[in-house]
DNA sequence: CGGAATCCGATCTGATACTG
DNA sequence: CAGTATCAGATCGGATTCCG
């Protein structure tokens, strides 16, 4: 595999279950930090904060921070993060799609006969 | 998000760092354990097997073993992953050209200048 | 409202040693 | 060759508390 260490990385915190969802989030507008913790569900205050900053690392989400009482910050997507965006929902899709035969198959792999003892 | 936690989990699976190379390694042939070892550079093995464990349990590989010594075990991705190896690879190719960008965003994050200390 | 900071158990991961 | 078993260090991630 040529692909160095580096973008292994970058593929992982994309790949990473919140990411994923948060990219997706953002498709039609942007979204304050609280819109964002309703729209996807489960994922606590921490994470988002967390997943959050490494997308705005990478320069897939651009965060404005409005100076006023109570303070209003919303995420966007950059033009960058737009084009992963499409990626992510062939994802987001194919994973919806096929959600029963993935089921199906962990049912069959859990219920697998355990190999025999070996015989003394 | 209408997205169910399941979902998410198997999203996370597929996302993360090594299963993504390891459906894109199976593309063209099937290939040994050794053979994905060495394909998918620094790519421990332990984490080369509990990869291939959970990727096949999600029914998107296939293992078969040959009942030789010394033994032989090849796996090949299954049609249920040869559809997400479509997935796979755009993401993969997605890394592949923006890694620049990607890399300048974080450069510029990282030498922001931090935020004035509050005046007392 | 939108965090930051801390604590801490759970989980992940690599290294190492061993095996059919 | 293709693993399994085990252990220790690293990281993840939730709960909680506090702040401008």
């Amino acid at each position: 595999m040529t692909t160095n260490c580096k973008a292994r990385e970058v593929v992982g915190r994309i790949g990473s279950k919140w990411a994923i969802y948060v990219i997706s989030s953002l498709d039609e507008h942007t979204m304050r930090f609280g819109d964002l913790k309703k729209t996807i569900d489960g994922i606590s205050q921490r994470m988002l904060t967390v997943t959050l900053r490494s997308l705005e690392r990478d320069g897939l989400i651009r965060r404005t921070v409005y100076p006023v009482v109570p303070p209003r910050v919303e995420y966007a997507l950059t033009p960058l993060g737009r084009t992963l965006l499409e990626v992510v929902s062939t994802m987001v899709h194919w994973t919806d799609e096929h959600m029963a035969e993935i089921g199906a198959a962990q049912s069959a792999y859990d219920s697998r006969p355990e190999p025999e003892p070996i015989e003394q």
